[in-house]
DNA sequence: TAAAAAATATGAGATATCTCACATTATTGT
DNA sequence: ACAATAATGTGAGATATCTCATATTTTTTA
């Protein structure tokens, strides 16, 4: 991580505007840093004291279970808060965030906590970010229990796809989806064998866009 | 539902006090309101004007999906807020609640919308509230994933059972959990054939507390 | 208190999903 | 450019979990 002077700040200051965001002059306590991609943003297990607020690039939420095994819970997108649940409970043990590209965030010490928790414009715009985070995640939850990964697969290529052609890395992927490689595997298979998908060079192409959304959209 | 008040509304408001949950006088906003066993909180899909803080009781929090299948996501527990993301976001599509016991609320109506949005105080009580509703969606979505139902099942056993006793209702049990009704019951008698729970009349008497804590513990 | 509804119980067979072992192909660092 | 590492692909067998059918018991309601 390295922090950005002059003229990058300005741009960046200048290109996504935050001063709306708090009643007081926030600039005193802000930088803005750049992290490389694959870097750690947060180390699991560590006890961070920087609010970050990410404005452009891709990151990856983790966290290691006592078995081992190592849950990819979500992907992190501009524009969004970083460690503030940390920021409103002490010395919280946080789970692990890697950069997937190069990501620019505004980070902002906690030496302005104090004002930030009695600043009624930033609190009910963290209010409504959480309330968010918290409806984003129960939906999820109760997705995964009620759909099998046939439709979570389905839905997730929808997404994701670009062009008709989806093309992640299954590594990656079937963590987030929280099924076996293996499995992944067999699934996506069994789209070719179907002719929804067809496996080419360039990836899985989208064949048939109607029945794909039909085991999507059952979810939804 | 039905309002409290005189004596009732007295006894609550100084069993539970709540006025240090805002800087300005909640008093003439406020009710205090009673939800017989069984009753609809809020009905799903509506669109709810009231926030409630739950202060005696307990209540499920249900979604119905796309396929019929409805999901029980939560136990809701005094104390707590209720319908506080659809104060935050205009008219928002809701989850239904129904209480499982009776149940006393405070209820405030939105007329003081504003005043509770500039609120410094109030707002700061509310990100921590759903900062660990947040936390504990998304501890319970990765649990979910990364172990199966047998571990799942002997915590939430270890949580429920009173005096070494498991006695919940299981077509409840097996929608909170997530599997079937038949999936249970096969866990609950293995469990039994090995000697960790032994089942008699009163419920599942629990005989081998240091098996089942080995089992829970590999989720925490 | 009888009838209706809900909850419990169990068997059988089907599927979804996992683990492990191993071979092949890309990607990356030096 | 080559070795090391990561990602992909596949088979086989094991388990976890589901669906459905049906019987019994308990609880609720008229």
């Amino acid at each position: 991580m390295h922090i950005l002077t002059a003229e990058d700040r300005t741009y960046y200051l200048e290109k996504y505007p935050i001063d709306d965001f708090f009643s007081f002059d926030i600039n005193p306590y802000l930088e803005v840093c750049q992290f490389e991609k694959g870097e750690w943003i947060f180390q699991e297990g560590s006890f961070p004291d920087t609010l970050y607020y990410m404005i452009e690039g891709k990151a990856k939420l983790y966290m290691t279970h006592k078995n081992g095994k190592v849950s990819l819970i979500e992907y992190l997108e501009a524009s969004r808060f970083m460690g503030e649940i940390e920021l409103l409970n002490e010395a919280r043990y946080t789970k692990g965030i890697q950069t997937v590209t190069k990501t620019i965030c505004y980070s902002i010490t906690q030496s302005c906590k104090e004002k930030l928790l009695a600043d009624a414009l930033f609190l009910r715009r963290l209010c409504v970010f959480l309330g968010e985070k918290a409806t984003n995640m129960t939906s999820k939850y109760t997705q995964n229990q009620a759909y099998p990964f046939e439709n979570r697969l389905a839905a997730f290529i929808q997404l994701s796809a670009d062009q008709g052609v989806y093309k992640e890395k299954h590594t990656e992927i079937c963590e987030y989806l929280g099924v076996s490689y293996r499995h992944l595997l067999y699934v996506l298979a069994q789209f070719c064998e179907e002719r929804i998908l067809e496996k080419r060079k360039t990836g899985y192409h989208i064949l048939d866009e109607k029945r794909l959304s039909q085991l999507a959209q059952e979810i939804q």
